[in-house]
DNA sequence: CTTAAATACTTTGATAATCAAAGTATATAT
DNA sequence: ATATATACTTTGATTATCAAAGTATTTAAG
């Protein structure tokens, strides 16, 4: 591995413990202290707009529909998410978010766009597409090792 | 949030599930079934070269001692990682890993160099240099947003 | 139609990671 | 010589997670 291959390495290490812990303290300290922060990725998965499915939101975060399941129950009793049954297939619960949900979410989006504006904003357009490239072949290289080894 | 800034948001987020999901399970299901990614991590943190003090591993990982006692009681019985006293500081216990646990390091060392790999192989050495500097930029940001509310 | 198989979710029991607070041993300062 | 500070460990509680077993509903097969 080579120096600056070393360096981009190390850069990526750091910001991800410093994401993990950032995120967590964020709503601990805030006002928000009973949400912690696997929540607010569930929040985040379930999203703004339409219902979705257990199935759909567990896939998303890649866990059991089963974590799922004790982590809705939390939720919904913390007031930030409800279950709806499906009317046209009654197996099928559908996740949505409350009021106070919502408001967790656009929080977090708040942090999110942060994020990505302290990288953004020192480089030029034409950078943000060679940024933007960087981070799809990651996201492809990773999509193909995840679905590789689970033969999908 | 304009769509460029919310597809790069949205790059991230899958990319931290991605990995978060590949690193748990390259361990759990190879040659290393009873070390987690977790351990993996503090496996990393201790690092190759120089022993380290349990105080500073737990900062690099940003978690208390408390925690880092447990964990390395675990890696100790495990065989990946070794207790030492400091001849100096006797209340001081170092860290330094094992044979196998040497060997842990560079199989997660390859890994993130692959990861590196994937981004920086369809970049040309001045591309490097913005991902770099994109990258050196959160970095400060989060450093920045972390401290300044632990007021240090 | 009835039964078997598949699907969508929930429950349960076990394990790992985490923290805060209390405890122990050693070092430093008064 | 004693008090205070530091470095670590232990303990008790909480959260996130999975696998496996259980429930309800739908789809397929006979």
């Amino acid at each position: 591995m080579d120096e600056r291959t070393n360096l981009i390495n190390e850069l990526i290490v750091d910001i991800y413990n410093d994401i993990m812990k950032i995120e967590g303290e964020a709503f601990r300290t805030g006002q928000f202290k009973d949400v912690s922060i696997t929540e607010v990725h569930t929040i985040e998965a379930i999203g703004m707009f339409e219902l979705k499915s257990m199935s759909e939101v567990a896939r998303t975060l890649r866990i059991t529909v089963g974590t799922l399941t004790v982590a809705t129950n939390n939720l919904v009793k913390k007031g930030y998410a409800q279950r709806y049954r499906s009317e046209s297939d009654r197996r099928v619960v559908k996740l949505g978010l409350t009021k106070k949900g919502r408001l967790i979410f656009r929080m977090h989006s708040k942090f999110h766009a942060e994020l990505v504006k302290s990288m953004t904003q020192i480089l030029t357009d034409d950078e943000i597409d060679i940024l933007e490239k960087a981070l799809s072949s990651l996201n492809v290289f990773l999509k193909n090792k995840y679905f590789s080894e689970k033969s999908e």
